[in-house]
DNA sequence: CGTTTTGCTTGATTCATGTCAAAAAATCGC
DNA sequence: GCGATTTTTTGACATGAATCAAGCAAAACG
């Protein structure tokens, strides 16, 4: 069993300047005082059972939060349509920034394991970011960063083969786990191959098939949400190679 | 012929607070001394040819742009991929949130047809947005709006058949062209066949095949890139419907 | 004003991926 | 620890949309 992240970040380690995804984190750049008064904003860490909801869809938007440890995904309800997963959040990683001058939530987030988050009530952080210049920069790249992720999220979903999605999505991950001192080629997948599936626009037994053939073919290692990534570069030439759908090139 | 924006927008009209635009522009809800002050920092109006680029993709990042009249589209090119439309911009849109924070364009914006565009150098509007916490909110909400957007094409792009993205696609101009004050039953195509399968992840032959199917149906009737809505309660219908790929409810 | 280019439509065919079904494995609750 | 539930794997089959290939229409150009 791999450490999780619950187990890097004891609960009582409450304060900004002590926590240890410090370097990742919305208040980045903030010099001591600054980060003070940011800190005495946030409403402290709130944990969360594997499954419990942190917003539902169409709740009031107040918040934005910060994800401590664990993990946690988004997903919409429309139409009588079945739901469709929109995000992961890893620790450090800012949910809530789409519901931002709307009235409610635009989809629901909830836990995938146990998690913490720290809750910034958006208007005491708007008050704060008047006062500090660094703080506004921060909000800004963040939600311009989310803007260029999203996108290419579109391009993937619009353009690429089930296999160079699956490929880009195991890379994604792998990304994210290493900027946060984990192991990019062994980790965990705490969401379920449904809801891959979900986020990347297949069905989940087309996730199975396709991870089984990246096992047969040794460039990863799965067993159950165990995964070990063997051959990165055959992925990363898989995920970017030019043949994708509609006549690559 | 319909009348386009270019003919609706005088060049001459330069001020914000003269434009017909105001209403669905940035600067809403600025008092007028505050918008005096945003429409110092604004360049004048740079008219723009068919196929002209206002940024090419790695261009450094320095101003948003607001479209003044026109429309445009941003394309992303990647690793000898075919290139792919992102974002389409019609008149009071907001072009270039996400080079926010970034030293380069995420992608190469476009004229479709002859255009003018605001430029709002970034430095400047910052600045500027310390001063005006109306001017800060908008900009927010603008963001927040875009992830909004992106997240409702993924959902799109990953959950559902060529017609119900074609019937949410032709609904979705509508919209935008109602809330600018043009026609939503009528209305013209500045961007081909090809953009559009781009755009929605079909083949420009799927785009074609799909348009024809709907003029079949009494839908819509097509005539080249002239567009009209027959129909639009049976459109909404396609595009809401549960039935989409991955087994709907 | 004819020629070239570009964009659009249409048809035939193929293929990747979805759907349905059932078994196997893992996880949960008591 | 054992039955119940959920998740994952695997197989057989169906199908929507891509690809390939013309042909046509409408601009753009000399």
């Amino acid at each position: 069993m791999k450490p999780e992240f619950s187990r890097r970040q004891p609960v009582n380690e409450t304060r900004c300047e002590r926590c240890s995804l410090h370097a990742r984190c919305l208040p980045l750049g903030l010099d001591l005082k600054a980060l003070e008064s940011f800190d005495a904003i946030i409403e402290r860490p709130r944990p969360l059972k594997r499954g419990e909801a942190l917003v539902r869809q169409g709740d009031h938007f107040e918040s934005l939060y910060v994800v401590r440890s664990g993990s946690l995904k988004q997903s919409v309800a429309q139409e009588g349509q079945r739901d469709q997963v929109t995000h992961f959040y890893l620790p450090g990683e800012l949910v809530g920034l789409d519901g931002i001058g709307d009235t409610a939530c635009y989809g629901s987030v909830v836990a995938l394991e146990s998690a913490f988050v720290c809750e910034l009530p958006f208007s005491r952080l708007e008050d704060l970011a008047e006062r500090l210049p660094e703080l506004r920069g921060q909000l800004y790249r963040c939600m311009s960063r989310e803007l260029r992720n999203d996108q290419r999220m579109m391009c993937l979903l619009s353009g690429r083969t089930a296999d160079q999605r699956l490929a880009s999505f195991v890379l994604g991950l792998s990304e994210r786990f290493r900027a946060r001192g984990c192991s990019p080629y062994c980790y965990h997948l705490s969401m379920s191959r449904s809801d891959i599936g979900s986020y990347l626009g297949l069905a989940l037994e087309t996730v199975s098939r396709v991870l089984g053939r990246f096992q047969d073919q040794k460039l990863v290692s799965v067993e159950g949400r165990e995964l070990t990534i063997h051959e990165h570069a055959a992925l990363v030439a898989l995920a970017e190679e030019g043949v994708g759908r509609h006549s690559g090139i």
